[in-house]
DNA sequence: ATGCCGGGCGAAGCCCGA
């Protein structure tokens, strides 16, 4: 089996000790991290690497970055998302993990928050999903398993937000995002996590104001897209909600799947 | 209507996130 999962950390600096209990605690196969706020110089690679895990890291001072973990080898196939030369965001890094008999396509994905809506923000989110979409269609020709995991800052439907009538303005649930969200899981992917849970209301990232995590108030933004050739492994997919329960959480926690070998 | 909280940067208070 080979468990990958994407966790928006907020800070690998701030989150080290965070990160390094659940990756012992839980040994995921393949983790993609998301707004890593680091440089690739100052990721903690060695305290990692102790743990057993390679790395392939796209930073940027401050702001976003991406990381790829792994316990298998790495080959990194793209650094940014194609489409758009002048963006220097980093949000965007794939690879060919070489998990034995079948190697698997990964992607890490921070895409764009897009708020306000009333600024360049908004548009530049929306010309990132269809960039996206663009990309994705053209991996999904290769007829790999593939597995495009991260931070979308979408949340797809009414079900995943637990007031939609106040997020209804909001970049995350606006019309013109769950629309291109639909438009690239329609290219011929499924959502892990909705395979095996159809039920409403289950989150994967609380607010820290106003005691979002304690009232079980939170969104479903954090999303794992399965190519068919992937699909058709999928053993198992969940929520990890243990690591927003402990001290100084990310305020996202883990989505994780099970491939079978 | 805005801030709530939390991280980065850098050493106070602003920018940013979702």
């Amino acid at each position: 089996m080979l468990r990958i999962a994407t966790w928006n950390v907020n800070s690998i600096k701030a989150r080290l000790p965070r990160v390094l209990d659940w990756l012992a605690d839980t040994g995921p196969d393949v983790v993609l991290l998301q707004e890593t706020k680091s440089v690739e110089e100052a990721f903690p690679a060695l305290e990692i690497g102790d743990l057993g895990y390679n790395h392939a890291v796209v930073g940027q001072k401050s702001y976003n970055g991406v990381a790829i973990l792994s316990k298998h080898p790495i080959e990194v196939e793209a650094t940014s998302l194609p489409g758009d030369e002048g963006d220097e965001q980093a949000r965007y890094i794939e690879a060919v993990i070489d998990s034995g008999a079948r190697p698997i396509r990964v992607a890490s994905i921070y895409l764009p928050n897009g708020n306000p809506t009333d600024t360049e923000k908004f548009p530049y989110k929306l010309a990132w999903l269809d960039r996206l979409r663009e990309h994705a269609q053209a991996l999904l020709g290769l007829e790999e398993a593939l597995v495009l995991g991260g931070d979308y800052n979408v949340c797809p439907t009414d079900a995943d937000v637990y007031d939609p009538e106040g997020w209804r303005d909001d970049a995350l649930c606006r019309p013109e995002s769950r629309q291109r969200f639909r438009a690239l899981v329609y290219e011929g992917f499924t959502d892990a996590f909705r395979a095996f849970h159809p039920e409403p209301h289950l989150y994967s990232f609380w607010d820290y104001q106003a005691g979002r995590w304690q009232k079980d108030q939170g969104l479903r933004i954090d999303h794992l897209l399965l190519s068919p050739q992937a699909a058709d492994r999928l053993a198992d997919s969940d929520i990890d909600r243990g690591p927003r329960g402990k001290e100084k959480p990310s305020d996202h926690t883990p989505v994780w799947c099970d491939l079978e070998d």
